[in-house]
RNA sequence: GGCGCCAUAGCCAAGUGGUAAGGCGACGGUCUGCAAAACCGUUAUUCCCCGGUUCAAAUCCGGGUGGCGCCUCCA
């Protein structure tokens, strides 16, 4: 089953064959962390996960690497802040990612790499650049000499001397030129520091993305991914790091993701203008985020507002009503399935169903739409709702059957919570309401059962009838 | 200033040469005591503007206009 990818290197669409056959390797950027994480690092993992999925459903053996950069300038700096050692700031940040990846229904990586994990793999990495002559130490600093990198700037599409223009040296860097960057920063009085052939210090921003990627996926490997910010100077120059050091391509794929925008303008952690991952989830059912980082094309810029937000719960809620009325149908589903086994959409019986899970698998297959596969799903959503209202027969059953097996196995590809719907409590009080508004429409006391539902509205409560049975179904605004 | 991306209905959003998915909203219908939910139907003769290529363009090319991103740390 082909699968084509958007490389941003290349600057288009490419049907994927793995770098190695039978393995498929895959890094996305993760954070820096001196700060908790935000809505626009959460984008970047659940595309980079939703890429993966997409990856091992179609029969690759992936292995994932989502890194931390867990020492630099920044987390220091926050630790002097804090009073803490930047150790402190690094695992408390970790935490909180890590279980923000959870909630929103991602799968854990194969390895979340580390940079003060990794300080050999990045020495020997240092080492072979100086022995090439590409990389110098200066003034107890390490730097990339960007001038022996013929191709510096071919991914983020910059010719050197337009480059030149604007760079500076800073004070108190040592560089030859301005334009390049440091593999390894000389630790200055009090701040943490490593040993080296080259003193005391740490590594720069970029060596430890390249030390680490090439150590566990190998010189050459098959996708890495970050936000569209990463693209320069980030991802530049592990290129140039990475590709000077073993004289190979250093990634075949390059995904990145549109940036996160509030009010139109990118979310950034450097501006104070974001949405902290945490406050969110303390308001916004996180399958409900995941539904809708997912309902605009990876590579798009996606707006977060209150608004976005109130429409995709209720677009979501959509499903989550189908998946109800399933259960109500069928009982509880089996558990979900992380490892998603494929569907043959020749096995499946009914004809509408079949072409429901082939559009999706082709949607998903063409540079991961996920929009457009999630328009597939409430495809499949209305069909089931269709199905559910025929009049009852053996052929029903098996439609409905059918159906929800592709329902869940379609909301597992995409990591969307709909198999545990969480149980609504109901307070007595508003049960007892709705009791007393049974009772009066059975006297028929419509005008009293009319009042009882206006209280309820007002309580915040929708009550839905389910027929003339006098069942009803109690909601929460906004569910 | 340089480089790149984008512009599709009231809103969100797919669409990469063959005659506009899907969601929200609105309106009409079925169901209901009335609603809600669900289902059925309607809601862009047209895809920012102007040229061009083509039998055929939202999709390709040229030129505008508007927005965003990167060029410094950023997912």
């Amino acid at each position: 089953m082909s699968i084509k990818v958007y490389d941003t290197l290349r600057a288009d669409r490419f049907e994927f064959e793995p770098v190695r056959p039978g393995s498929v390797g895959m890094y996305v950027c993760g954070m820096t962390v001196q700060d908790k994480p935000h809505v626009g690092h959460m984008r970047a993992a659940v595309v980079g996960d939703v890429i993966r999925r997409t990856l091992a459903y179609f029969g690759h053996d992936v292995v994932f690497l989502n890194n931390f950069t867990d020492v630099d300038d920044k987390i220091i700096a926050r630790g002097n802040q804090e009073g803490c050692d930047y150790q402190v700031i690094a695992e408390r940040n970790m935490t909180a990612y890590l279980e923000a990846v959870d909630k929103i229904g991602n799968l854990r990586a194969t390895h979340y790499p580390k940079a003060t994990e990794h300080i050999p793999e990045i020495h020997e990495l240092i080492e072979r650049l100086v022995q090439k002559d590409v990389a110098y130490a200066a003034g107890g600093d390490v730097y990339f000499r960007v001038k022996k990198f013929a191709e510096y700037g071919k991914l983020s599409k910059r010719k050197v001397d337009d480059l030149r223009s604007g760079a500076r040296i800073e004070p108190g860097e040592h560089k030859e030129s301005p334009l390049d960057f440091a593999v390894w920063k000389g630790a200055k009085e009090g701040e943490p520091y490593w040993d080296s052939p080259w003193g005391k210090g740490r590594p720069g921003w970029h060596i430890e993305c390249s030390a680490m990627a090439m150590k566990y996926l190998g010189e050459t490997f098959d996708f890495h991914g970050g936000g569209l910010d990463l693209v320069f100077p980030h991802h530049e120059n592990e290129i140039a790091q990475s590709e000077a050091a073993t004289g190979k391509e250093f990634v075949r794929n390059w995904t990145h993701n549109g940036l996160v925008t509030l009010g139109g303008e990118k979310m950034s952690k450097s501006t104070q203008h974001f949405f902290l991952i945490e406050d969110l989830f303390a308001r916004v059912d996180p399958a409900t985020i995941r539904f809708y980082l997912l309902s605009t094309h990876y590579r798009s810029p996606i707006e977060f507002s209150e608004e976005r937000l109130g429409e995709a719960g209720i677009a979501f809620g959509r499903l989550k009503a189908t998946a109800q009325a399933l259960r109500d149908a069928l009982g509880a589903p089996p558990s979900r399935e992380d490892v998603v086994e494929p569907m043959d959409p020749a096995r499946i019986v009914d004809p509408e169903l079949r072409t429901v899970l082939g559009l999706f698998q082709d949607a998903m297959r063409d540079d991961f739409n996920t929009a457009k596969a999630q328009g597939h799903l409430f495809e499949l959503c209305r069909l089931l709702n269709r199905f559910l209202a025929e009049p009852a027969s053996g052929a029903k059953d098996e439609k409905i059957e059918e159906g929800a097996r592709l329902f869940h196995h379609l909301g597992d590809f995409l990591g969307l919570e709909l198999r545990e719907l969480g149980e609504v409590s109901v307070p007595d009080e508003i049960d007892a309401l709705a009791r007393a508004r049974v009772e009066a429409r059975q006297a028929k006391d419509w005008a009293k059962a009319d009042q009882i539902r206006d209280e309820l509205t007002a309580l915040g409560w929708t009550v839905e009838d389910k027929g003339k049975t006098g069942e009803y179904v109690l909601k929460p605004k906004g569910c």
